[in-house]
Formats: C-alpha cells, structure tokens, sequence
DNA sequence: CGCTTCATTGACGACGTTCAAGACATGTGG
DNA sequence: CCACATGTCTTGAACGTCGTCAATGAAGCG
C-alpha cells in the first residue's frame, strides 16, 4: 500500500545514468545528487502526486510507466505526459502541483528534497543546463503531441502512439526483423492519452489490425510486420531539409 | 516585404524589460546582451521562420504578435503557441528550426545571434535560468491546451481562448466594468488554435453572443459582460486545495 | 466600382461518442 | 471442479458534434 524505501544504490551503476538530469554531471557534482537522493516505489495505480499537493521533492524515472495527467470534476481526463525511465518530475521553483501523476506500472524514483535540489540548481550550472535541455526537449515533444490531438484522426493517433512507444522503448539493438511492443497501457489509458474513448481505440486497433498494419499478440503485445507501413499510417512528414 | 532593421534603442526603456528573457539580468549581462542584440521587424502575414531553415538568431517578441505553427502537406494546420510582447522565440542548442513562427499582426523582434546567445547562455546564470523559467512557464501552459484540444468541446475552446486572450493582454488596470478584448487573429487563425475549423469557430461565436455570455463589435472586438461567466463557459476548475 | 479578405449561415454527412451487450482471462471461494 | 465476480477488451447500433461544401454578406482598398 504505502511506498518503501529501498536502500541506497551507487549513481555510477544508475540505469539511466547516461539519459536523466544527472546525465552530464561530473563526478563531483554526482556525489552531492548522491548525497540528496533517496528511492520510493509505487505500485501500479497508485498515485504519485495529487494535483494542490505541496511537492515534497522532484525525481527521476528509474523503472516503470507513469503518467502526467489532468482531470476535471465531470469525469474528463487527459493524459499530458508519458514517464519512462529517465523522465524527470516536478518543477523546481514551484511550491504546489500542477498536474496529477500515477503510476501505470510499478514505478521506482530516484527522489531528491525538493529545496535541496533547487540549491543545487542554483549552484551546480551542469544540473540546470541538463534541465533547461529536458524542459526544451519535453516542450517539442508536447507541440508534437498538440497536434496529433488537434488534427490528427483516430487511425492517425494510434498510429503515431504505436510509433513514439516503439521509439521509445525499443532500443536500436532491438530493431531486427518484425518489431513487438508490449504496452504497459491499457485501452483506456492510451484513449486519455489520445483524446479518445477506450472504445474508438480498440476499434482503431481491430481495424489495424485487420488492414494487416499490426498483429496482437494477447491484449498488449503489438507485432509490427513493417515499421515504416505504421509510420506512413502516423501521418506526419519529417523534415526533409 | 524584407524586413527592415531598426536602429538600436536602450534596454533600459524597453517594454518587455521586465518579462523577457534578460528580466532578470543585471546592468552588466545586460550589456552583453545590448552588445548583441539588433531589432527586426515584419509585416502581419510574413513567416518569420520556416521548418527546417537553419536558425541564425533567437529573439524576445517586443511588440505585435506572432504564432509558433506546424503544418502538413495536406494542407492541416495546428497552431502550437500564441507569441506576445516577451515571449521568446527560438531554441538554443538547437541547428534547425522544428516548427514555422509567422507574423499575425506586424511583429517587432529582439533579435541575438543564436551562436553568441549560446555562449551567453553557458556563461551568465541569470540567462539560463530565467529561460529555464520561462520554459517551464511554457510547458505548463502548452499541458493546459493539450486538455482542451483533447477534451473541451467546440463552446468550451471559444471560451478558453477568449479568457486566454484576455489574461494575456488585459492589464490589470484596465480591468474595471465590462472587458473589452480586441483579437489580433482571423476566425481561422483562432481554429487553427483550437483544433476547429473556422466555420465552428463563427458558429460558436454566434452562439455566445446569442446567449448574452459576449457582445461583438465589428469583427474582432469582444465585449465580457461578465468575464466570471464567461470562465464558468471555459470549463475549468480552478485548484482550490 | 470590382477585387480581395474575412465572416456568417445553411444543408448534409462523417467520424467519433455513447450506451449496451457480450467475450475472454484471471482470481476467489464453495 | 465449478460458480461467480472482476477487470479488460471487443463489437454493435443509435446518436450528435463538428467538418465539409456552398452561398451570401460585409468591410477595406486600389
């Protein structure tokens, strides 16, 4: 029920070492993010932060999904922001949140006192810069998002999430032959997080499927016979230039 | 047609001083930012930049406004974000422009040459962490416009947008009796916002009108009888906790 | 004036939502 | 082992909001 606490873990080890805030800090820096830091786990479904709550600290995705995400009294949800391994929480400088996040999946945090870290950020200028970096990142990312959920169709949008999942979770050495992605989203979760109702997602996944874009394997598992037939069905042009 | 440079003008008596990205410099950052800084202007309608184009210069909005858009060959377009006097424009660190920015009114830039804006942005703290600040703004307000794209119906887009509007441009002085907004954007400029099409957005507006929630004068000017009416309209709950 | 741009309004239809029923898998207890 | 509950997913039918297509009007400007 209630988050634990796992005992310490040396950074040089860390999993997302390479990719999260801490990615371009020296060794120097490393130690006082040591000092600071501390893990929580949560387990799937539970809430990690409420909307108005104080925000008692910021963190990093170790493992697990977790989602950014806003609700209203009536009922409507949306899902802002997709937590992977590396993705940090929070925003230094502000006292309440802004958004609910939950976890999809059991999630661990790599956690660090939020007045300590905003020390830090004033101090140490590898810390802020990464930040800026992810704030920058994180904001290209959403605008991509702001279409798809303005303009794109419903085919599109599964598509395009089907796309930006396997980019995101399947590594380059990965990428042979037919792609599988295993979701860690249910219907519904993937609906708030296109804009759509769990029933036009499963349809748009029926449909897919029997265009032969996709195949499913169980409820989650998607197989991908043609990467680049998925990506045309995504509807977005690269840039060329 | 071309843009036409301006001769300079102090810092020290410009209107965005204390909202742009150098607000929080001190007399001497500030003048290494003078040092690199030249003014730009472009009519209403001219694109500013393009998808793609390589980025010779970052810049503060100093007056008119602008719009950060990402357009499809199909002929779909999303507006990403509304860009008022302070706002920045432009991402250092970055080589090649990911979306267009255009001019809606005549738009009036500070311009830095991105190179030795990065520079200043590794060397003088106040820089990085104002804009830092201002990136963070910014996804915050992006999250709250990924919620009406996905969730709001046509009414509540209208609704939103105008009380955005007025926020933004509305000082705090004026705000005595009924508000009187005056949009600096076509019928089809505030769809391309909102993820409708023009002919909603009339009709929308034709219909709050009828309801007695806005009067208009002429084409672009809104009266709010009763700005806390027309929230309620947005669709928004307010953090209470 | 005619031309262009912008806005309004109507008729119609498509796409996605809503409501509802049922399938399927998993877990629990009798 | 079966009965039953629960959570997730699928599918169908009816509906409604918003998009599409089209005509008209209003305002500004050479």
């Amino acid at each position: 029920m209630t988050p634990h606490h796992q005992e310490e873990s040396r950074c040089e080890s860390c999993p997302i070492r390479e990719r999260a805030v801490c990615a371009t800090c020296d060794s120097d820096e490393l130690q006082q993010l040591e000092a600071i830091k501390y893990y929580r786990t949560y387990e799937a479904r539970q809430p990690i932060m409420w909307r108005g709550d104080r925000m008692e600290f910021v963190a990093s995705v170790v493992s697990g999904t977790a989602t950014v995400e806003h609700l209203t009294e009536d009922g409507r949800k949306q899902t802002l922001g997709l937590l992977l391994p590396s993705d940090f929480i929070g925003r230094p400088g502000r006292d309440t949140a802004l958004y609910d996040v939950a976890a999809v999946t059991e999630v661990t945090l790599c956690c660090f006192r939020r007045k300590q870290f905003e020390e830090l950020v004033q101090t140490t200028p590898h810390v802020s810069q990464r930040l800026l970096e992810m704030a920058l990142d994180e904001l290209d990312a959403v605008r991509d998002w702001m279409f798809l959920l303005g303009r794109k169709t419903a085919r599109e949008k599964i598509a395009s999430f089907l796309m930006m999942y396997y980019r995101r979770t399947v590594t380059p050495e990965q990428q042979f032959g037919a792609a599988t992605v295993d979701l860690s989203l249910t219907r519904e979760a993937m609906a708030d997080y296109l804009g759509l109702t769990l029933e036009t997602v499963s349809r748009q996944f029926s449909k897919l499927k029997s265009d032969g874009v996709i195949k499913l394997e169980g409820k989650r598992k998607v197989i991908i016979p043609d990467v680049h037939a998925l990506a045309r069905e995504a509807g977005d042009d690269s840039i060329i230039a």
